[in-house]
DNA sequence: TTTTGTTTGCGTCATAATAACGCATACAGT
DNA sequence: ACTGTATGCGTTATTATGACGCAAACAAAA
């Protein structure tokens, strides 16, 4: 069936992809050089037109898969872009979902679209085609401020992982400096993370304890009120 | 210029609206009765198909002005829906945008396209037309949350307004009880809102202040840890 | 073996924030 | 003047928070 019931014309409607990695230093965003007009050899977000039939996360694992190698992601929606010049080819509706992985367990692969697909810390980012770099900004915003109040981000680490690594992940999120011993309380009051009575062995220092992410924990009853450091 | 650049078919775009209302005693939500199918002589939230040249804000503002009467109204987008079967004509992408009104300041005009207008309360809404129960359900989920953290919900009251006032408001949104002297401790202390100066008279009991909305506070330092009651 | 440098895990303490609740004042109506 | 009720202000015990000290654990160097 068309959708030509209505008396009006449709924008083309896109999905666009932010894809957070996180490499044990900085968190990254994951960008394509395109290998087409508009934007030819530029950095863009991963994305791709809806089809017809197609759900929004039907198109995000379309584009996670064929242009990425990616599956099994965690995904959600961000926001809706709908400024009308934001695409050079006429109207087009952008649904932006952002995406937390963990880099380690996938190997990348450049689609035949794209020329090059690679990681980008965030305070590094080339400038980017389309309104994309708006994109970044409100999804990085979302992450921030959601990191907070809901367990998400450990899709970043390890399955097994240790509250330093916890740690440096939220200082990188966040960018800031976290007092380590406030942190490791408010993590280990809020029940978020189990431990499972190993250690990381292989430091050269002391073996830190590894835990796991405890998905028992509703989200409502989660909240960290973290601070950053006073002293610098 | 056409979307036709995209070698997909493109589905129809959709704007809807969920307009919350407070009347001084619940919260409430309009809703619009169909006088064409689909779900005609049903009940379902203001809507319109985004037309080409149109910006999201733009299709709000339409619906506001043309099937409602209203004008000058806080909006936010909330979230774009999916379901491949949401709209019984084909298939239809919807970005709701939920709106906060003072019923008091304007008056409703059923426009041409509906056979009624009216203020729902949330606690007792009919059967709603496509999937604009989700709706409703997501973005008072939404209000909620953010009316908890945010500077927002003062456009559901008059310019000025009372501490009272504003806590019934704050009961009536989260749907429960909340300490009064509490509450009146986290607001004032957290500067959201400033004394005029002056009373509400014409009460029978003792005449309370006036206050209006502090617009000076930067969003990010507002936060109320606000705690329902635990006895009943 | 001992020492060194560093990281991890645990604990302390003063201060701030919070929940629960008491009470006098200001009204309009009686 | 009295009554009933809502408003505004205050108190207190408890909890949460930020800042920071210190010993144990580890690998590598001495």
């Amino acid at each position: 069936m068309t959708a030509a019931f209505s008396s009006y014309q449709n924008p083309s409607l896109a999905v666009d992809l932010v894809v957070f990695g996180y490499d044990k230093e900085a968190l990254s965003v994951l960008l394509l050089n395109r290998k087409e007009a508009p934007f030819k050899n530029q950095w863009t977000l991963p994305g791709a037109f809806l089809q017809l039939e197609e759900r929004f996360l039907e198109t995000c694992q379309r584009i996670l898969e064929t242009k990425l190698g990616l599956t099994n992601i965690y995904l959600e929606q961000l926001y809706s872009f709908d400024e009308p010049d934001r695409d050079p080819r006429g109207r087009v509706i952008s649904v932006a979902y952002f995406a937390l992985v963990n880099p380690e367990n996938y190997q990348l692969t450049a689609g035949k679209m794209a020329n090059d697909v690679k990681w980008f810390p965030l305070a590094d980012l080339p400038s980017l085609g389309f309104d994309h770099a708006a994109i970044v900004r409100k999804s990085v915003e979302r992450l921030r401020a959601k990191i907070l109040y809901h367990p998400v981000g450990f899709e970043l680490l390890d399955q097994d992982f240790t509250l330093p690594e916890l740690h440096h992940l939220f200082e990188a999120v966040l960018d800031t400096k976290l007092d380590r011993r406030n942190f490791r309380r408010k993590i280990l009051d809020s029940h978020i993370i189990l431990p499972t009575g190993q250690k990381k062995t292989g430091a050269q220092n002391r073996h830190p304890d590894l835990y796991i992410f405890n998905k028992a924990i509703h989200p409502n009853q989660f909240n960290l009120s973290i601070t950053p450091n006073s002293k610098a």
